[in-house]
Parts: structure tokens; sequence; C-alpha cells
DNA sequence: CCCCCCCC
């Protein structure tokens, strides 16, 4: 058996493996390994488990194990740990399915070796694959991509005969929420443990999943070789857990933060919008900064609404009217209806506030009118309210052309707090997406794609929010490398570095996995920065993104 | 030596 020294002598990159060589040696990151699946066509009936590989240049291949071979190394290949592997068989992708690399894949045969590593894998070109939701956005209908998110929601399972399908919710610090669809496996077992978790707000790395746009909504599925990646350790991972870190720390739930309309709604101001010199496009969307001076209806917020055509109905003894629609016996629900006056300067106004009175209450209709009618004076959500009289807010309204009233109604669809914008919002849309690097790699059946940010205004780059980590002086080459490239260091690694003082530690984590014991839950909450880290990061982080200047859209 | 990618 050959040492761990000799094989890493050996260690060939997988794209510079010479084709339908048998005799080589590959040190690869495990980043997914699937269920055992059992198969029966017209050929052959057994079983199959796909594992997913990332070497350190960043290429992925997808290994797949038959059979008896998934009993032999059923304590190998796991996630998040890095292996030698040498003489599998090294074939021609089948075109009829995807796969990770566009020409070959892995099978595992009786003269496979496989011998675990303690080398640390970098991840460095494989996290710059990495985009953002914005970028994603941008790609077309069936775009095979890697995406970094947060994660916001996760939903129930769906079972449909054989098909198993959960949808999660996703944000960046630029996005509105986008839904991912969960298939198979990933919405079974992936699923099941994001669930756990998702309070947290873990960071995901989707690795080659699919734009899926469904009647003109951006939408993400995963695909049969998609990989998902729970608090990624990377550069990229960390900067956005640490936007999450100024959001939680803000104590603001990360959905209602400014949407992405709000952020791209053309900005004027109030005596604009009341002297009739915008132009009436139904439907027109405007965004402009009032004083909330008066709460005109603090008692009752809220109105019984027609599910149908959301009208107030009346509800008289036992039957319900809608007068809109002239019909009886309606299904209907309480809905908010906040009327507000408001000013900038001279100019006053009136806005309505539907749906969007949560943003500023807390929390839903439902709630707010169970909590008020059993103590008003302690209820959180009523204070809330009252408390936004005579503070400044960011507007985002329709102008109401319907309303019979000769004054012009501006129904709100969105309120934030200006003061905690100005927390938030970085540099608008036009913070510099860095631009990924040109893997070109494609799948088998669908081209990956990859963005070309031709002409990104860059305003300034953030700064690593964590300190990178002093260059070790007697450090090879290889080490000297990983210490200016901080992204590769695991953070789960990094803690345990921290708190063990110089130990070398065997762990090879570039996320969290969700394979096993509920421990693993335990395991993020103790890689979560402290309390004061967590308010040092923030600080810096505010720093940084104050220095941002805003860029016309 | 392979489930092929769904759905709202």
């Amino acid at each position: 058996m050959a040492t761990e020294t000799e094989l890493s002598k050996q260690c060939v990159p997988i794209n510079k493996i010479p084709k339908h060589s048998v005799d080589w040696v590959m040190r690869v990151l495990v980043i997914r390994k699937g269920s055992v699946i059992s198969y029966s066509n017209t050929r052959h009936e057994g079983t199959f488990q796909t594992v997913i590989l990332v070497d350190d240049e960043g290429t992925k291949l997808q290994a797949t194990l038959f059979n008896k071979h998934i009993d032999t190394w059923k304590d190998f290949l796991k996630t998040n740990k890095t292996y030698y592997i040498a003489n599998g068989l090294l074939d021609r992708v089948n075109p009829n399915y995807t796969s990770v690399h566009k020409e070959i894949e892995l099978t595992i045969t009786d003269n496979t070796i496989i011998r675990e590593s303690d080398h640390v894998v970098s991840t460095h070109n494989f996290s710059n694959g990495f985009v953002s939701l914005e970028q994603a956005e941008k790609l077309p209908n069936g775009a095979i991509f890697d995406l970094l998110c947060v994660l916001v929601t996760v939903n129930p399972i769906i079972e449909k005969g054989d098909s198993k399908r959960r949808e999660i919710v996703v944000t960046n610090e630029l996005m509105d929420c986008t839904t991912v669809t969960l298939w198979g496996d990933f919405a079974l077992n992936d699923g099941a443990f994001l669930e756990k978790l998702k309070d947290d707000q873990p960071i995901l790395g989707l690795c080659d999943v699919r734009v899926s746009i469904y009647k003109g909504i951006f939408g993400i599925s995963t695909l049969p070789v998609s990989s998902v990646l729970i608090n990624p350790i990377f550069q990229k991972a960390l900067d956005l857990r640490a936007w999450r870190e100024v959001i939680k720390a803000e104590k603001k739930a990360i959905t209602t933060t400014p949407s992405k309309v709000m952020r791209k709604a053309t900005e004027v101001t109030l005596p604009n919008i009341m002297d009739g010199t915008l132009a009436d496009t139904q439907g027109a969307l405007y965004k402009f900064k009032a004083k909330i001076i008066d709460i005109l209806n603090t008692d009752e917020p809220w109105y019984s609404s027609y599910k149908k055509c959301h009208k107030k109905v009346q509800v008289k003894q036992h039957t319900t009217t809608c007068p809109n629609c002239n019909i009886q016996n309606v299904e209907y629900e309480m809905r908010y209806y906040l009327r507000l006056e408001v000013c900038t300067g001279e100019q006053r106004a009136r806005v309505i506030l539907f749906d969007a009175a949560q943003m500023l209450v807390g929390c839903n209709v439902e709630e707010y009118i169970k909590t008020t009618s059993e103590n008003k004076e302690e209820c959180m959500y009523y204070h809330r309210l009252v408390l936004i009289k005579d503070k400044e807010f960011n507007f985002l309204v329709r102008i109401d052309m319907n309303n019979s009233n000769p004054r012009r109604s501006l129904i709100a669809q969105e309120i934030h707090a200006i003061e905690d914008e100005a927390v938030i919002i970085m540099s608008d849309e036009s913070k510099s997406l860095t631009p990924p690097t040109n893997r070109g790699k494609k799948s088998t059946a669908l081209e990956r794609h990859v963005l070309e940010d031709k002409s990104p205004i860059i305003v300034e780059e953030p700064q690593n929010v964590r300190p990178r980590r002093k260059r070790s002086k007697k450090s090879n080459a290889l080490h000297v490398l990983e210490d200016e490239a901080p992204n590769i260091v695991a953070e789960v690694q990094s803690v345990r570095l921290r708190t063990k003082r110089g130990k070398k530690s065997n762990m090879q984590q570039i996320h969290v996995v969700g394979e096993e014991s509920p421990n693993i839950v335990e395991e993020v909450r103790s890689v979560m920065p402290t309390t004061s880290t967590s308010k040092k990061i923030n600080n810096e982080h505010l720093q940084i993104k104050t220095k941002f200047t805003k860029v016309e859209s």
C-alpha cells in the first residue's frame, strides 16, 4: 500500500488525467454523497450511488458506485472529506444523463483504491464559480450554475406518486426571495436537515442547479447532479454571512429588508406626486421620503376583505355580502388597512397601507388582532405601530386613480424606516459583482453558463470582514498560497484552531453537512460568531458598507 | 452497469 506521501506525489488534477489511462491518482474533496438507489431495467438490476468530487482546480467529477462497491466503500467518500482515489474507470459521460463534468465520469471498480487524506483541498477555484442571485437572474431558462444564497424558509415536502419535491426560499442582500425546488433526495434528506437549521438562516452553496422560469417568474431547481453545501466557508460565503449577521444584529426579518422593486423604483418627491406632474401611468410605482405625522386609524387598522376582490364585505348577523361583487355569503378574511398622514416639508398626503402594514407592525393581521384584543397596552405590535409617528420613512407607492376621493390617494406597497435602510442598503444594485472566473465547463445535456460581467460598475470592493491569518514564516509554497487566500480555510477549522491554539486540525470541512447526527446543529451553532465577535463584524461591515456611494440605477 | 429532472 502506498503511503500518503507517495500518493500525494502521483496526484494529478482531474482535467490532466490522460484519456483512457488507468494509472492515475487524484485527490478530491467530496461535496455530495447521494443515497443508494435501486434500479431495474431490461439489461440489469441492482443498486448504485453517486458521489460528487471536486479537486484543487475546482474541477468537479461524478463518481458512481455499483452494487457491492457501495458496501465496500460505505465508510469512505464522505461529504466534506478528502480522499485519494486511484485506478477507477474514467469513462466518457453518457450523453443521456446530466453530469458535472462535460467529458468524463468515474466508476469505482474492483481495482479502485480509496484512501482518506488529511490534505486540505483548496476551494479557491471551486468557490470562484459561485454566483449571486442577481447574477443568476440574468441567466436564461435552463442554465446550470452554482449559487450562493441565504436560506429563508423551508416548506413541507410534497409527494406525488414517486415524485418528491420541496420548495425552499432563499435570498441575499440585493434580491427578493427566490424559490428553489428541491427534488427527490434533496427534498427528502437535505430538505429535512435544512428545515431544522432554517432559524439560523444558513448560507447555502447550491452547486449545479438550474434556472427554471415558470410563468415569467425566476426560479431554481436541483438536478440529479446538484450538491447542497450548508454554511460553506470560502470567502464569498463568509461575506454573505457577514451581511446576514448585520441583519440579525438589527433584529430585522431578512424578508422585510427593502425589495428589489423598492430599490429600483424612481425616487421622486411628495410634491411631485401630489401636483400631478408625474405621468399618470396605471400601476407605476414611485419612491419618496416622508415623515409620518399621524396615524388616522390606530384603533382598528384592518377590515373584513372578500377573498376574491379584496373589497370590504358587509357582515350583518349571519350573512356576509360583498357590495362590490353583489354576492352574498362570501368568504372573507381580515386584512390590514392602515391610514397615515405623511408630510415632506409643507406638502401633506394620505397614505394607505394594506399588507404593507405588516412591515411596520411586525406581525400578520390575525396576530395583531389577537394580541391587541387581549391587552392592547401591553402589545408590542401596538407599541411599534404607535412609535412610527414623527419618524421618517421611505415609501413605495402607487397612485390610486380609481378613488372617488378628489385628493390623490397613495397606496403604499412597501415602507421602510430610513434609519434602517442606511444600514442595510449597500451600494445598491451596482455593488461590484465579482466577475466569476471563466470556467467554461459544460454539463452534458445542457450548457453550463458562465456569466460575463462586461462592464461592472465597481464601487468599492468590500474588505475582508475577517482578519486575514498571519503568514506562517516557515510555511512551504502551498501554505503561503493558502494563507494568501483565506477563503480556503474552513471556518470550522479556524474556530477550532483559535481555541486549540496552533494544534493542527484534521477537519477538512468546506461546509457543514446534513448527513447524519443532530450534533451537527450544535456544530453549526458553535461555528456561529459569538455575540461580541458578531458585533465586531457588524461594525466593520457597517463601516465598509457606509463607504459605498449610491449610484443611479 | 445509471433515477434524468418533474411541479406549481
